[in-house]
This record gives C-alpha cells, structure tokens and sequence, in this order.
DNA sequence: AACCTATCTGACCGATCGGTCAGGCACTGT
DNA sequence: ACAGTGCCTGACCGATCGGTCAGATAGGTT
C-alpha cells in the first residue's frame, strides 16, 4: 500500500532485467530508492521475495493467456487473436519478459521463476505439437527470444523512443511472418 | 597449451553462457574441472581474465565480418552473403554470442564485453543508416536476440538434436526472410 | 646430485553478499 | 500520558566472493 514497497517493486524490476539478478545487490536497490538495506527487507521479506513481487504479476497474466490459448480451438483466426493478445502482453510486461527469458534457466530453485519457466515451456510444447517442423520450432524461440531482447535493448540498437502504437503494429507484423503457418512457403515442391 | 587451461575456457564458456557471469564462481568452475579455485588462478589471472579468455576468439571473428561488410558494397548478393557468414558464426560461437547479447548490458567495465558492445553497436548502426523503417531495426533485434536465444534454449524448447546442416538452413531461411528489404512494403504512399 | 619450471594446493585475506535483530522515530487511538 | 503500529535504521552475523601467497609435487636439464 505505501509508495515505498511499489517504488522498491519497480526499481528491483529495472535493475533484475537490466543488470541480471544475482549482479544486482540489495544494498543497490536500497541505494536507488534512497532507504536503507535494513528497509527493503522491511518490505520484502527477501531477495527472493522481492523477485517474486516484481514478477508474478506477469506470470499470472500469461498463465491467463496460455489456458485461454489451450482451451480454445486454434483456427486461424484464434491464432491470429493469441498473437495480438500476446504481442501486448510482452508489450506491457516487458522487464518481466525479459528477465524469464534471459535469466529463467540460470534462476532455477527459485519458485515463482520455475513457474515462468513451466509456462515457457508448455507454450513451446503446444506450437511444437502443432509444428513438427524444425524450422517452425526455430521461428517460434526467435520471435519469442527476439521480441524480449529487442524491446529490453532499444537504448544500444537504434530504436529509441518510438511511439508505442507503431511499436506495436510493427511487432504484430513481424510476429505474424514468423509465427503464422506457412501456407505459400518458399519450397513449394509439390 | 596444457589441456586444463583449453578444458577452464570451454567450462567457464559453459557455465558462464548458461548460469550467468556474476552467478559463476570461480569455485564452480574449478569443481567441474576436477581442480582448486587456486588452479583456475594459476591458469587464468582472474576471473575477468578467464572471461576474456573465453569470449576473445568470437569477437575478433566478428570484428572481422563486421569489417568486410563496412568497407564492402552492399548489392543485394552481398548482403545474402553476409546472411551466411553471419549464420555460421552464430552457429559456432553460440554460446559466446549468448553472452555478448543476454549479459553485455549488465557487463560493462569489463573491457572484452565493452568491445562486443561496441560490435553490437556498429552493426545495428549499420542497419539502421540502410533503413530508416522502425519496422526493419526491430527485425534486425528480433533476428539477432532470437537468433542468440533459440540458439542456446534448444532443451527448454523442443527443438533438440537436429543436424547441424538442416539447422543451419533452417537459420538462413529464417534471417533472409527476417532481414531480407522489404521491396513491397505494406506503405506504397508516395 | 642440484636446479629449474610447470602445475597444483590449502591457508588466508578483505570485501561483499543476504539476512537478523534491537531499537529509534512519528503518528494514531485511547 | 500511554501504548500500539508502521516505517526505517545501524550494528552485526555467517557465508561466500575474488584474489594472494607460500609451499608441495613432479618431470626435465645440467
């Protein structure tokens, strides 16, 4: 409820993403948010916690989507539904994105990461078994990786501060050519 | 020369890729060597040295790429033939790329990563002097992170031992179509 | 024999890590 | 005035970190 447990939220957030969890201290967070070590851990019962704290929010919201993706049917209009639905999901939790991503298989034995890595891992599954392509398996963790790299990392590429609309049309159109099923692919040999 | 020092480098490549730099210790890397930590230190002065060490080989190759695809034109024959050359390194580099692209935020100071930096830098800063589109610089990040992900994810994702030759095509395939100009892009308005 | 070098090791160091604890301070309700 | 509570702090703890150092061992050279 107070404003220091949600600033101390956002700044562990930034720092795990960009420096990496085990590279950002407690003493840093504390410093940034001008408290004491003493009082992060007054607010978040530890370093873990805090990590929690900072991620569950997106987990749960891609636990959401993922059911709803393996209840339904996955016509192509389904799909297509799921890929804006997801787009705003890596749009909004972005951080959090990237730290399951990048820092998911190095943070195992901490729970709620598990989580994210089991969600991951059932997403991977489910395009698997409807792809048993190589290369369609390949498609799906570039989009996935890329995605989370690219919107963590605009600050050292060259696409700093665009308006998000056309980050967001420009990610559903890049994502749809990766991931929708390709009807006239370049090896049309039969 | 001695093979404990070629085994430390491709361990540390390992550990370092996977579980991060800064959640390695160099205790780690000297138990799955079979060694003391002192050992490790006799054979590489320090853990930034050892760091180094294992990352050096891939950056002078891409040092080099990035050299002839400056000083070259850049005709669309050539731009495919960076494509390949570009997917070969990715391929025998994995896992120093993983590096350079998931820690090389979190690792400046460290002079070897700030040269990845830099090289990461000056290649997006030539994609984006050749394209000015938004849409194109975030396909350029989408293929490079994704590229570096899916790469080193092959386990979590589904996409285990396949054949090396039938990856790499699958990689190309995949790039071109990512990086490839867009000659009928979706806004003809001029 | 003596010597040198390469490799390896345990003991040790200061710094930093995450985490605990007792208490200070301000505010509120009684 | 008093007690309770929320927020914060410095002092402190054991563990682990990267790194140093003085040797131990082995093999080769003379």
């Amino acid at each position: 409820m107070s404003t220091s447990s949600e600033d101390l939220r956002a700044i562990a957030l930034g720092e795990f993403a960009t420096a990496g969890y085990s590279a950002t201290s407690l003493h840093r967070i504390a410093d940034i948010a001008g408290l004491s070590k003493s009082s992060v851990l007054y607010h978040f019962s530890s370093k873990e916690a805090l990590l929690e704290a900072a991620v569950a929010p997106a987990i749960d919201r891609m636990e959401q989507i993922l059911e709803g993706l393996e209840s339904n049917s996955l016509a192509a209009e389904g799909r297509a539904a799921f890929l804006v639905e997801f787009v705003d999901f890596i749009l909004q939790y972005r951080r959090e994105v990237h730290i399951f991503i990048n820092q998911g298989p190095s943070l195992v034995a901490v729970p709620v990461i598990d989580r994210a890595n089991d969600l991951v891992r059932r997403l991977a599954a489910f395009f698997a078994a409807n792809t048993a392509s190589l290369e369609e398996k390949m498609r799906f963790g570039i989009a996935l990786g890329g995605a989370a790299y690219m919107l963590c990392t605009e600050d050292s590429l060259a696409l700093q501060s665009a308006p998000l609309d056309e980050t967001r049309a420009a990610l559903v159109a890049i994502l749809t050519g990766l991931l929708s099923p390709v009807e006239a692919p370049q090896k049309t040999e039969d």
